[in-house]
DNA sequence: GTGAAAGCGCTAACAA
DNA sequence: TTGTTAGCGCTTTCAC
């Protein structure tokens, strides 16, 4: 219609700076006025590139991925790129399924949620031969880059902060998912150097929330020892602890300390004396997607990230 | 590799039933040890069904969308369907070009929020000719299909129930969304009714957070007429409110009754004293998907699906 | 700076 | 039940 080869159109729309001016123009104006839509399935399977990005996460309801993927969503869609939204459930029971109908999309990349994936999984990442972020997690051997921060670690960091507090009486309460228990693993090792060795832990099924969390208190408390001091999981399970420490009629964190994880924004302002492990979760989509774009354009780029973390105390008021 | 044409496997993956159990078997077994993964995007082009959803919605992050996405996502993908992410957010402010963007993946159908939408936008998705399911508010004039309830009625709604307690004194603390301002509306109306005018309104910038809850109730109070019930146009608003209140030693309902809108998971627990409107945010995906599903296969379908609402009352404990 | 030819990896339509 | 042919709408490559 524009009375110019096909490639010259599809030239104006990818790389204007190879058109002449006046083309362009015609090009453009002739674009606007017939409402022409590219169709970029086609494109992507010409040039071999879908500006697709894959993103597999647990879950996106009230949870600390959903922030992730929207940095990562802005992040990409600025650099032309569409996020493919995989959600894989807890515990991660359809990661494999889920990644082989992703890869058929042929994303041009992809962010995986932890660091533990089926031998499959893994045969088809590298098979795809596209760029892979692992998230939320640390390894010296990722598929390919990563952006996280050590379990272990934060977990050790809990305990010394607690018991340098004076708290003797560890409880846990504690959703059964993989990373938790790495971090309860790393809580547990540091308590038993520092002499701290009968923790008690309430286990709940994934993802924890509130009624969970009060049911994970009432638990530790009918327990044979009464804890003093309470690690929670995630912040969800945190407030679920508080509301029944509030039930129970126990001051916090006077007659009991409570931790959480996750630093969900409700958590500080609504209970100035919850104190929780603060993540930046923005950070995880922003990075894994700055990682993704440099590797798009073979710019080099750190394999591993380790965003750390941040122990938040709060006041009572 | 398997000695058949490409059709056959075409049909052995997509159509099993058109294929022969030998056949099949023999299909399958090389499909497993070659790891052939099918390209989706040339199934898509040839076919013109790219079995791609887009979902257009302000935001994921800690918010009332995420349940809804995570429903769609969930049911659209048992059928095969996967679903691209379009955060537009707040006001909408990107959902133009978002859409033109979106659009040239060529989803087999479109998820939006809302029922404004451009001139432009309108016609891009009338031109696409697929199905739209339009959500979180109702019209007599969607574009094609909508899942939803009304922002005026849930207003009016409120308004009536404050009321019929007793209280004269109405507060807002409101975000400047559209939708919201519609609930104003028939809140304001239905005061209006019922003899009461006199409607003190704190105005925030969406989406509201504890944060600005706090300042909206601050603002309030220090105002011109305490109210004795305060309104607020989302749960996270109303966590402020309540928070703000208990700092300032108000008790909840006693000196301040409060209502909160969404009705979040955090909030029932935490706060019996907060009283709420319970929106069914999983249905919303969910009869969307349905409704796209349905349209695929040219079953009839309702348009218009009003969801309705529910005003939650919480006791004190 | 622009274009012609070929082909990306599938599936629709029709044929055997 | 299986195969042949053609073509989806772009982009690559190479030529002009």
């Amino acid at each position: 219609m524009a009375g110019v080869a096909p490639i010259t159109v599809s030239r104006a729309i990818n790389r204007p700076e190879l058109v002449t001016k006046d083309t362009l123009d015609h090009i453009r104006e002739v674009i606007a006025r017939t409402g022409y839509v590219p169709n970029l399935l086609a494109g992507g399977l010409a040039s071999k590139r879908s500006r697709l990005v894959a993103a597999i996460v647990p879950t996106i309801g009230n949870s600390i991925f959903a922030e992730a993927v929207e940095c990562l969503t802005d992040r990409l869609g600025e650099a032309g790129y569409k996020v493919l939204l995989g959600l894989s459930g807890y515990p991660s029971s359809r990661e494999d399924e889920l990644l082989a109908t992703v890869l058929s999309r042929r994303p041009d990349a992809v962010f995986l949620t932890g660091i533990t994936h089926s031998p499959e999984s893994r045969q088809r990442l590298l098979a795809a031969k596209i760029p892979v972020v692992e998230t939320w997690d640390l390894t010296p051997t990722p598929i390919d880059m990563l952006v996280g921060f050590s379990h272990e670690k934060l977990g050790r960091a809990v305990a010394a902060y607690l018991i340098g507090k004076g708290y003797r009486r560890l409880g846990l309460v504690w959703a059964s998912d993989e990373r938790a228990a790495v971090r309860r693993r790393g809580f547990e090792e540091a308590a038993a150097e520092r002499g701290v060795t009968d923790i008690q832990v309430a286990i709940l099924p994934a993802p924890g929330n509130l009624k969970l969390g009060r049911d994970g208190l009432a638990k530790l408390l009918d327990g044979p020892q009464r804890p003093d001091a309470v690690f929670c999981s995630s912040d969800a399970l945190a407030q679920g602890v508080l509301t029944e420490a509030q039930a129970r009629g126990l001051s916090v964190p006077g007659d009991l300390a409570i931790m959480g994880f996750g630093d969900l924004e409700f958590a500080p302002y609504t209970y100035p004396a919850l104190s929780t492990v603060r993540i930046d979760r923005r950070a995880i989509g922003l990075l894994a997607a700055e990682a993704m774009l440099a590797r798009f354009e073979d710019k080099p780029v750190e394999k591993i990230v380790d965003i750390g973390f941040e122990i938040v105390e709060r006041e009572s008021t």
